[in-house]
DNA sequence: GGGTAACCGAGACGGTACGTCATGTCTTCGC
DNA sequence: GCGAAGACATGACGTACCGTCTCGGTTACCC
């Protein structure tokens, strides 16, 4: 780590998100310590002090990189069905990933701590929910736009896109967080298929007045 | 709290299920310790390090009883559909009572800690999922006998079911532990529609080759 | 060192009082750190703080036995100057043993910390200084009776104990607290007679009044 | 504090000495800390490191001009016996003004650290003894004039001198560094009357072989 | 009169020690 | 003979200073 001087060092920085993602896949969450943070990261724990609030604020930090990249809609040519699967095994993946853990213990320890509850929402699942709104909006709107040569999705507002992306992340995070075993690809893509149904009736119950 | 005795006293028992279920509710997971507990139940260390293995597990012991009425199936004479709404509302409850905080707790716990998440499985997961496939099966009889005067519901083996649960609780359990707010009635009742519907077209498919 | 129990553990105790005298002999009082002294006593932290307020209040403990007899008045059957000269060279001695080493750290710290000049004068000088008045009244005793077959001794109020004690123990003091060079003992006999030779024409002028 | 230039800024000397003396007296010798000066004289830690080497030579420059001053001997025409015991007065004053506490504070921390020992005897008591030797000996020169019109006060050499001053200052000083008390006038008083005395028995034994 | 060099405020950095808290184990003693 | 009381080693907490360093920005001198 060079030297330094008054201003942030950048090479710390990473060192000290490195150090705590490994940690925490090595360790647990427990196991992240800031001492041994600053130990293996090699590094003064008055440092980790000066630059975050807490061991929290240090994995929410390793989120805002990892978590993006691992979540981000990728949208390609296939049918709308199709990208949503993909979408949901591409999530599924993430979990599996060191930043996916970063995310499930964040999301651990926020059940019991209105603090990191908080952080985590404003740090990270408000805008990823942002991003999931755009994407679920962008798959619909080809969607529709293939049946009824009209794009639709826009019409949905943001309350009906919540519903239905919690219709969709839903039983993947019901799997991850609560069930014994991964969600399997069968009941991602089951409810892929009943999201786009669900969307389809609304968006025709929608047009059927004004039709 | 009786003083003593060469056998386990009931009410020091029940002492310290109360003391760490209020500690969680005050001040959160990590404001739970044995040595709070101890104090609060006026009962010494020694005392819970001899009945109970960690403090996850006293927690744990206090879901037994409590987690176990709050999630129970009540079903009455409703319809199927009414009836899987009334078992969600019913769960969106329970996670804002006491034990309900305990299970949420424990769960997110679970997310980094292995030791956690196994007791959690097998002290009460494990459990709650078999009332849960019995509760949706008896729904789902009583449905499809309504509609085909057959039932059918017991011919779902368990892979199915759990499919079904999945898609049932995924949702609320995603909004509730993942979301920023509680889960609302209309999600809900949606997702009960859904699951009914999906179970139906299960079934019909089921039927098909053997008709 | 016994491994605990509800009683204070005495061996604990010794070895603590052992670490730190040691450390302070052989790395100053800066050096004398809880840390330290836990480190080199195989105890924890906690112990430390759990029966001493401060490092100081160790420091004090171990002067408590070692200055108590390192200071004491041995009286003899010599001369009452034979005898003060005895006692300045035992002192003098004394602050070349590791006690003295504590005691002139102690004082040390007493000049800027009002807490530390409090407990060791409570803690030590106090008695020590009653000690010393007996020690000296008791050789004036002796040396006026031989002079003039009558215990004056016991007539000289504290008051003038306590001068006398100064213009005793003063110089040596001195020599060892500010001088460059420790005391010689030509300084310590020409002490020791004046304060013979005051002492006898305070008694003197007492006398002659109600002559 | 000017604000910058090649030069050695005297106005940061001068507010760094002033600090550093206000926090000794408001907070003692251990809450003398070089940020702590830093802060209060408005200067760069890195201006402190680049002027002195220490807290302590810090303390060492404020003693410099104050005690040179507060330990001056201010001879008039007072008898021997009068200008002894002004002298001793003087000193009591000094160490209740800021560069007493200084001084008290510095003789405390050379009690158990040998740098400061040897940085104080070097910066400052050296010096201050060759003043004392030289004040006493005006004093003694003019004594033995009046009694034998000779001055056989040049003759004493340093060795007996130095043993004067130990009797002169030690009860003094003993009072100060370790007594409970300040030193009252009463014990001054007679410490000057002693050493008078002695120093006459000391002279006239010099000259008897010789005469 | 433009470059250079030292001074200076600011403060990041790796450390050490602080005093506190909770852990899990162990021992004593009262009921 | 159980259980309260609590001593103990352990280890992390978050804070305060240490002494070193690097950064900009300012003069004062010298070429």
């Amino acid at each position: 780590m060079s030297r330094t001087g008054p201003k942030r060092s950048e090479s710390i920085r990473l060192a000290v998100l490195n150090a705590a993602d490994d940690l925490l896949v090595e360790r647990g969450f427990d196991g992240v310590t800031i001492e041994g943070i600053a130990a293996r990261a090699g590094v003064a724990k008055q440092t980790l002090y000066r630059w975050w609030k807490s061991k929290v604020d240090i994995l929410l930090d390793t989120l805002a990189g990892d978590a993006r990249d691992g979540l981000a809609w990728q949208l390609g040519s296939a049918s709308a069905e199709e990208e949503l699967q993909r979408q949901l095994r591409r999530i599924n993946a993430f979990f599996h990933e060191p930043a996916g853990h970063v995310l499930r213990a964040l999301l651990g320890h926020a059940q019991t701590n209105p603090a990191t509850a908080r952080a985590l929402r404003e740090g990270f699942l408000r805008e990823q929910r942002e991003r999931d709104r755009a994407g679920l909006r962008a798959v619909l709107a080809r969607h529709t736009a293939c049946q009824t040569a009209r794009q639709t999705g826009r019409h949905l507002d943001d309350h009906v896109v919540d519903g239905l992306l919690d219709l969709l992340l839903g039983p993947l995070y019901y799997r991850t967080l609560v069930g014994d075993r991964a969600a399997e690809p069968a009941i991602l893509d089951a409810t892929a298929h009943l999201v786009l149904d669900t969307a389809a009736r609304i968006t025709r119950s929608d047009q059927e007045p004004s039709g």
